[in-house]
DNA sequence: CAAATTTCAGCGTTACTGAGATAA
DNA sequence: CTTATCTCAGTAGCGCTGAAATTT
């Protein structure tokens, strides 16, 4: 009776889709525990692993769009988490950085995330769980090599 | 410039997250080709697979809200596509039947849906895309083991 | 009386659109 | 003058809540 259809499971596209919306939202509902959501731990991320971004690279990097960022960006500035000045060469752009309040909330981020991700995986060993990772990574690639013209600018 | 943080990217359950996103948005714009969405598709699936539903039982076996319920069967209803009857051993329920316009709508909507898969998982040989389905379906019966007491009622 | 089913009106969140201000 | 960047107000779709009408 509460059997989810066959003629949906049989579809690796819908099993893909309805996993996926569970892991955001197990995610996300972890990371409100810290008072932020998706978007501010991959702001936070990009701006790690790549340093100072303006907001339109931030937008271009991570595909938000750009109204979007700028709604991230007052609630991480208010937070205390990056700062915000004006591009000296290019007085239309604000370059962002991360401070140091935003590593450590970043590193408090990750840690959430892998702990959910963990539950999430539980019911694969270390060798499919690589697997997995390698498989949906080639994914991604895939899928954002085809669709690389989103936002505007 | 255009590449994705390595902190988010390390994270399965980001690759998950995105590919799933992905993966739903294609299929839905295939399916607006034929004038239907997911809960189109996952109602006559429903009904395919185990014959009539009450509306209660489609909501319980899908994961919908109620009142979505109503919404999406008063579209297939216009269209044609499923059939709506009191319950004579309860007339509270409304017995829904799927019609054979729609068994051959949902036909065409799993041969859409089929296309778009094929695509999406371009990038890995058909051993690989069983494994990906086996592990999701592992995922996917764990992830809703645990979330079971949705909806309402 | 209490509980279940269906329906409807409305809310919150999320991504997006359009347009304005400033600067190149 | 045109283009780019940032910002803000408003829109559309989705899932959800609350409550009413009907039946058990």
């Amino acid at each position: 009776m509460t059997e989810t259809p066959p003629t949906l499971t049989a579809l690796t596209a819908y099993l893909l889709s309805r996993t996926g919306k569970a892991a955001r939202e197990r995610v996300t509902a972890r990371l409100a525990s810290e008072g932020m959501r998706m978007w501010h731990m991959a702001v936070l991320a990009a701006l790690a692993d790549f340093g100072p971004h303006s907001q339109r690279e931030l937008s271009a990097r991570l595909n938000i769009d750009p109204s979007d960022v700028t709604k991230v960006l007052d609630e991480l500035a208010a937070l205390g988490r990056i700062d915000r000045a004006p591009d000296p060469g290019d007085r239309r752009r604000r370059v962002v950085t991360l401070n140091d309040e935003g590593a450590a909330a970043l590193r408090r981020l990750d840690a959430q995330a892998r702990a959910v991700q963990d539950d999430l995986l539980a019911p694969l060993d270390a060798a499919e769980r690589r697997q997995l990772h390698d498989m949906l990574a080639r994914l991604f690639v895939h899928l954002h090599g085809g669709g690389e013209r989103e936002n505007r600018g």
